[in-house]
DNA sequence: TAGATTGTTAATCGATTAACAATC
DNA sequence: TAGATTGTTAATCGATTAACAATC
């Protein structure tokens, strides 16, 4: 059977969410799950969770459910987290450092090759991954090509720093400034809008309480 | 006219774009835009602007269009921005300390009060915001109300954490870390799920470019 | 006035939900 | 076998797009 002809963003922006759920009943040692159980769980119907998972495939066992490992291992694998894709950080700010730290790209399926900023750290390794000035970016991706770009550039510095990195052949770029980046028909922008976000939870607390309005 | 009988959450969070596309065109010395100009600058149908601006109220002109200064001003009113909401941040870790420096919470009309933290920085002030132990949240809270919690502790820290912060009074929490809150009915929770946008990134750079998949 | 563009209703499209036969 | 639960199609609902009269 199977299905993938075009599938919706919606869609998309839920597999992640299912692989996190997932993670978290296998790390409780969950063995099986119901689409309603899941749904229970999530927040959603059944009937949507089934839907999703149809547009991939056949993961599950009529009568029975779905075994949580494998489920979470084949949405792991249509997120392409076993792809080796790998990514480079641009800025090391504080913003860019904190990333850099704090944040497991491992877990997300990226290798984390380096970072690069225009002074500042330069030369200096943070928790092993060496920054490299700004100039060296478009040598180094040469010789270590990068699927994606972090962004965490100064604001005046995003578009050409966001040119550079598609002129250098990166497939996506995650954009954490808030300048909203001119689309290129060979490259994928996933922003971080953090004062959207904020906007948005401004316009929620201001409004009487209206349940069930969040995701 | 008017209308506000429930408005979706896909028109809510286009909000803010709006708010930062006016900001930018008002920025540039724009006086007036049309509903298909803008539509063209920001990847929407001119009728779906007019259809969501429709939900709050008669913004424009017939036959002039829209008149940026004042269409701001109004979706500026609607997020609530000029309501004097405040917020506290939670863990002034690598990422708490990066938004408390780097974020300008102002433009989003949030009034900083104060970070709290259970060691490192706990006395000290960053960048002008005091850092207090964590025990004393609800003193704090008490004298100090809240509208927001930024939440940025460890994943362990989490789940409590959210919970004193409702229990204390916040109306909302914007949630940082990895962990999926437990829905409560009087506090809205906004997540920031670093790895889930991540992994959609990883989806769509997988794929074979299909474009406009994104926003 | 004529031209432009909105506010607003109607039509279309797509996403979610319901239903149920297939089957473990 | 009987019960449970999926895969999958059909029905419903909601969001986007189209259309156009109102009006600046």
């Amino acid at each position: 059977m199977k299905r993938q002809t075009k599938v919706s963003i919606a869609v998309i922006r839920r597999l992640p969410r299912y692989y996190r759920h997932l993670t978290e009943l296998q790390r409780r040692g969950v063995v099986r799950i119901s689409s309603s159980a899941l749904g229970e769980d999530m927040g959603l119907t059944a009937s949507q969770i089934r839907q999703d998972l149809f547009c991939f495939g056949e993961f599950g066992q009529q009568g029975y459910g779905y075994n949580v490992d494998s489920l979470r291992e084949e949405i792991g694998e249509i997120l392409g987290i076993s792809r080796g894709h790998t990514l480079v950080v641009l800025g090391a700010g504080n913003l860019g450092r904190a990333l850099l730290k704090n944040f497991k790209f491992a877990n997300s399926g990226f290798e984390l090759l380096a970072a690069f900023d225009v002074n500042d750290e330069v030369g200096t390794t943070v928790d092993g991954v060496p920054v490299y000035h700004t100039d060296q970016l478009e040598e180094f991706l040469d010789s270590h090509p990068a699927s994606v770009g972090l962004l965490a550039v100064p604001r005046c510095a995003a578009v050409p720093m966001a040119e550079r990195l598609a002129n250098a052949g990166v497939r996506g770029i995650w954009n954490f400034t808030n300048v909203e980046l001119p689309a290129r028909p060979d490259v994928i922008v996933e922003n971080v809008h953090f004062s959207d976000s904020l906007m948005t939870l401004s316009y929620l607390i201001s409004q009487g309480v209206p349940q069930e309005a969040e995701e």
